[in-house]
DNA sequence: TCCATATTTCGAGATTTATCGAATCGTTGG
DNA sequence: CCAACGATTCGATAAATCTCGAAATATGGA
């Protein structure tokens, strides 16, 4: 992961709305999670979680798709494990995690 | 690690100078690096370097010594840490890394 | 004490980011 | 076709951040 691309990772995740919003997706999976849920989870209003989901969407930490009249927000678990990667790698001396640590939904962490 | 600290260690590494800054501090261990070398390495003002390390240490994740004139910085890596746990647990699906796969200097990196 | 060194603090300006209502753009159902 | 829905874009405003020279603070040596 290239430095620009990490830096706008964390630019993404250094904020309330948008952290508590991947967490979110996090948990939800593959299936992901539709923009107005998540501004109405949030108590955000649209255009604000909107504005933040860009954001999430530009970092490449989210992919989105239309399902009917709903935009579906999903983690993209590869983006955020090459974020995490980068970090041991140069932030933590280089300790790598285990191979079988890669970031997954929440709901199979039980099964992986 | 509480989310007000996860947001503002997130944000303090989410800038091109201060996450070369850590970056150097990491492979630097607990010996540290002065400030002024910093900042001359980074290519940057020493007061601009100053108001960098500033926020670093802000979000804990720097610690500061003097010595004799110069003011010594250090990463914090149980900080580091906490932000990589928090991270493993609420944005990669709590997939944890392995116990000994914690953050340290580089130059302890073999041995560990 | 006086000067040089190392760093931080102050202050001002430029840039970026966050917020959110109103208007706009796709989609669906009647 | 048109009204309602879900979401984004636009626009203006407020707030935070970045930058860096000048001034201030602290330390050590002559």
């Amino acid at each position: 992961m290239q430095p620009d691309r990490v830096i706008r990772a964390l630019s993404a995740l250094a904020q309330e709305h948008r952290l508590a919003a991947f967490r979110l997706l996090v948990q939800a999976g593959e299936q992901g999670v539709a923009a107005g849920l998540l501004a109405e989870k949030l108590e955000v209003p649209p255009s604000s979680m909107s504005f933040h989901l860009a954001q999430l969407a530009n970092a490449g930490l989210v992919t989105q798709r239309r399902e009917s009249r709903s935009i579906i927000y999903s983690a993209d678990y590869a983006a955020m494990n090459g974020l995490m990667g980068y970090l041991t790698e140069n932030c933590c001396g280089g300790m790598s995690c285990s191979e079988d640590a890669a970031c997954l939904p929440t709901e199979q962490r039980k099964s992986a």
